[in-house]
DNA sequence: AATACCTCCAACCGCAAGCAG
DNA sequence: CCTGCTTGCGGTTGGAGGTAT
């Protein structure tokens, strides 16, 4: 990968999926001098990304306060709710679903319930072209919002952000040495001092 | 077992708003 | 007011992992 260190690489700009050892620069960088400007943040730590970057990755993934694992129910009607309200103004919506972030809620809206209303919506124009529309009301969508698995098979609403109960960030753990979680990082956080 | 297809999500991009000089 | 910089937001995409054939 990084074998010819050429002498554009030293002032490039990284993209893509980020390390462990950036996620411990920034976390480390965040735990000692706080938020800030995110583009000096990303100078003075180290870090070969652009601020943007860097508040997306701790914003969306490093923040202690984030919270990983699926959406439960309560929350999937509550993001319902507050799009029929405010349409995909999604950091509004995430600002009442505590430890959820906009992305998540986005990502969470575009691929599990506009993919069930979608089928809602043709099985029930079928219904409707088939036997008329008495049955006509949007209320009747709230029938097809996705009940599934993803609901039924979060625990905890006892969540605790604590480093030990924390899961980790990574939905399938694997031995590949590119894949680490939260628990692993805050660990060495703690080990690398305040 | 191989591979084609699908799903999901982390991360990027472009744009607009806010703000300081 | 104008300009340039930073931040925040929403849309989109690339790729990893899962599933179907």
């Amino acid at each position: 990968m990084d074998k010819k260190p050429c002498i554009f690489q030293e002032t490039e700009v990284r993209k893509g999926p980020w390390t462990m050892e950036e996620d411990l620069i920034l976390i480390n960088y965040i735990a000692n001098h706080g938020e800030g400007v995110w583009n000096s943040l990303a100078r003075s730590a180290g870090l070969k990304r652009t601020g943007k970057s860097c508040r997306l990755r701790w914003l969306n993934y490093l923040r202690p306060d984030v919270r990983r694992g699926n959406i439960t129910t309560e929350e999937q009607l509550l993001i319902m709710d507050l799009h029929a309200k405010w349409g995909n103004r999604w950091s509004k919506i995430a600002k009442h679903l505590p430890g959820r972030t906009d992305n998540e809620i986005k990502n969470y809206w575009r691929t599990r319930i506009q993919k069930h209303m979608k089928q809602a919506e043709t099985t029930f124009t079928g219904r409707i072209s088939e036997r008329g529309n008495d049955q006509a009301s949007t209320s009747n969508l709230s029938g097809c919002y996705p009940t599934d698995h993803t609901a039924e098979s979060y625990s905890p609403p006892s969540f605790n952000m604590g480093v030990e109960n924390f899961q980790g960030p990574f939905p399938h753990e694997t031995n590949d040495i590119n894949i680490w979680n939260m628990e692993d990082i805050w660990s060495m956080q703690l080990l690398n001092g305040d």
